[in-house]
DNA sequence: GTCTATAAGGAGATAGAC
DNA sequence: GTCTATCTCCTTATAGAC
């Protein structure tokens, strides 16, 4: 086969152990059926990464890298903060339920590194970005129906990022997508209480 | 060795999955370290199991009948819905801090019934008993503080379960602290929209 | 650098003695 | 019913030709 430089290969098996894992779980990502999902050799994978172990190890650190949070807003002003909330988490859910295996994927890899001390701060650095992730939209959120929120962003942050979080753990669970629709329109009315107009500097709850 | 019902090594052999699997994930529970764990030969195990896979799924099964979700309220009358309702979640959250590796394992499990196709309905199950605990739990504290919810049971229910689930997730991954319990300080306060005095029949939001 | 061939061991499952 | 011994397959990883 072709003269392929050692970072192209490498890469290369990191998607191809991605496209196996997420149709067959990471167990089923042997070092053989890895190689044969990208065309090579055994002996070309020990060539580029010396064991299993450090392949899954790049998969991880991987995904955490490219985390694309599914961060769309329907953004229309004129909109109430509670409405404006409900359509972004409407969204995140969507993308969720248009791929629920991918999820699945994302939950195999974390639990595998939260059981590896070399990964385990990994799974750290991916909730950063979430929680950066969520504050930017509840900015958005805030920005386009004239309010702001009157606690720390952080906070919020992470409440919106526990809050999603759930939402797809549960309804990869329970597959109940009404209960996640009126589960969604509750929670955004809920959080609507840190919502404040944005000219009056008031300090409610 | 001594002559054991069938039943009864059935029982165990799922016993002992279930403290190799806490141990060292599912991937580790090879019908050899099982019998290992369990004390018994190779071939006592497959005279009651056909598989390992059997015994996988019912060790599943097992979990999901079993599933005692952390449920203790700290229930003092004259605290006010949502002091009630956090002192509630800072219970679950201290449940799932003190044994963090349980929930690892429960994820895990939960992600292979996923993959399984004849055990993806036990997750639902799995999630009915989560709502009705929540929904007992819930009722209790609106009686405790002297409110009742204005939206369905079922609805408050879900949310209920679904932020906790949120709540186990994220702290796995991100294993902070400080930043659970001011998440937890604000969802109970944002929850506390849909409990209104139980006196006047009001209809607020 | 890339290949085929193979070593070395672990896995699930069974045979057959007791 | 329970055991030891074994079959067969699949795994990771390496050797050595090209």
């Amino acid at each position: 086969m072709a003269r392929i430089p050692a970072e192209q290969r490498r890469h290369a098996l990191v998607q191809a152990a991605l496209a196996v894992i997420y149709r067959d779980g990471v167990a089923a990502a042997t070092t053989r059926t890895v190689v044969a999902e990208a065309g090579m050799s055994l002996a070309s994978f020990h060539y580029v990464f010396d064991s299993r172990d450090e392949l899954i190890r790049e998969v991880i650190a991987a995904i955490v890298e490219d985390v694309e949070v599914a961060a769309s807003l329907s953004l229309e002003p004129g909109r109430d903060i509670a409405e404006t909330v409900r359509n972004g988490l409407r969204a995140y859910m969507l993308h969720v339920q248009a791929d629920p295996m991918r999820e699945v994927m994302l939950n195999e890899l974390m639990n595998h590194a939260l059981r590896d001390p070399e990964l385990a701060h990994l799974p750290q650095i991916q909730y950063r970005i979430y929680r950066r992730t969520a504050a930017t939209l509840l900015e958005l959120a805030a920005a386009v129906s004239g309010v702001r929120w009157n606690r720390p962003m952080d906070e919020m942050a992470h409440l919106f990022a526990t809050f999603t979080d759930g939402l797809s753990l549960t309804w990869l669970g329970d597959r109940d997508d009404e209960a996640a629709e009126r589960t969604i329109e509750l929670a955004a009315l809920a959080v609507s209480v840190f919502a404040v107009p944005i000219e009056q500097p008031a300090d409610p709850v």
